[in-house]
DNA sequence: GTAAGGTGATTGCTGTTGGCAAGCACTTTG
DNA sequence: CAAAGTGCTTGCCAACAGCAATCACCTTAC
């Protein structure tokens, strides 16, 4: 979107990643939602993104380098990565929805979800970038006891639905 | 900016409150900077906003909760203060600017302050958000020993001048 | 084998926002 | 009373957002 920096501060690099009314819609989708495709990402976000900012949201963010884009060709289903950068931002969606939750009117389903990442501590977000590395790298998941922390998110989701 | 929330989602919240270009600087520019009039928020940052869009920012901010303006009238010097809600995105200045360190090219200088906060922990960005409650709303700073974290912070930023 | 439907986009249109420069109405300072 | 400073507005143009339609291609069903 910009060619140059508008300085050389990390809080203004991040804005100029991230500080667009949507990119970030869009990590948490794939991050929390688990979507990977274009069409998913589409028709699944409560907030209706149109199909041309959603390409260019994900072009920006491949070059941005948040985002790996498979191969595909034209007309073929393309599939979309997170690269460990990408998975950095999650302590950075859990902070705005710390703050949103705190300071706005949010609905119980969609709050409960940010409410145990609350309680769960940067102990649960590690856990949940472990899972996202194992899902989108490779990497091998760290044995913990107990369920997955995705799992829980889900358990506690679908309890209110 | 927009009428009615896009959704009822915590993240999406924040995004609409502080996913612009140039709501979260200029709350960057008080909290670090104590920068609290117009014209020491138009000419004391890097990256230079233009005046009607930082009117319109602050006009923004004052509406959504995050800033009060005193009254003061046409001419007259406004003084504008962080309430409760804006105090608290500091923890979302905090993540965005320990991705860009970790992801961005920076200068050391505006890096050293990133570092420094990382270093301190939540402890820190909790001292700081104390210092900030004192400053902006009265609240007596709870006694620390040591200096305190704006301090450190500055004597930081001055040893690499 | 071919039609039907799905794939990730692109295009054209319009309204909104961003960035730049200048100016405004008013207060404060010397 | 003039000069400088205050927050803020206005005009202008370029860039971006939102909406609907469409594209070129692939995949699937019959």
């Amino acid at each position: 979107m910009r060619s140059e920096p508008r300085s050389g501060c990390p809080i203004n690099a991040a804005v100029e990643a991230l500080g667009d009314p949507w990119s970030l819609i869009v990590l948490r989708d794939m991050m929390f939602g688990d979507r990977r495709y274009f069409r998913e990402l589409l028709t699944g976000s409560e907030e209706g993104i149109a199909s041309n900012v959603l390409a260019s949201r994900l072009k920006f963010l491949v070059a941005a380098g948040l985002l790996v884009r498979d191969d595909a060709t034209r007309g073929q289903r393309a599939r979309y990565t997170l690269t460990e950068a990408g998975i950095q931002t999650l302590p950075v969606l859990v902070a705005l929805g710390t703050w949103g939750r705190a300071h706005r009117d949010t609905s119980p389903q969609l709050t409960i979800r940010q409410q145990l990442m609350e309680e769960g501590g940067p102990e649960m977000v590690a856990e949940l970038m472990d899972e996202l590395r194992s899902r989108h790298l490779g990497v091998p998941l760290p044995t913990r006891r107990g369920p997955l922390a995705s799992e829980r998110l889900r358990a506690a989701y679908e309890s209110l639905v």
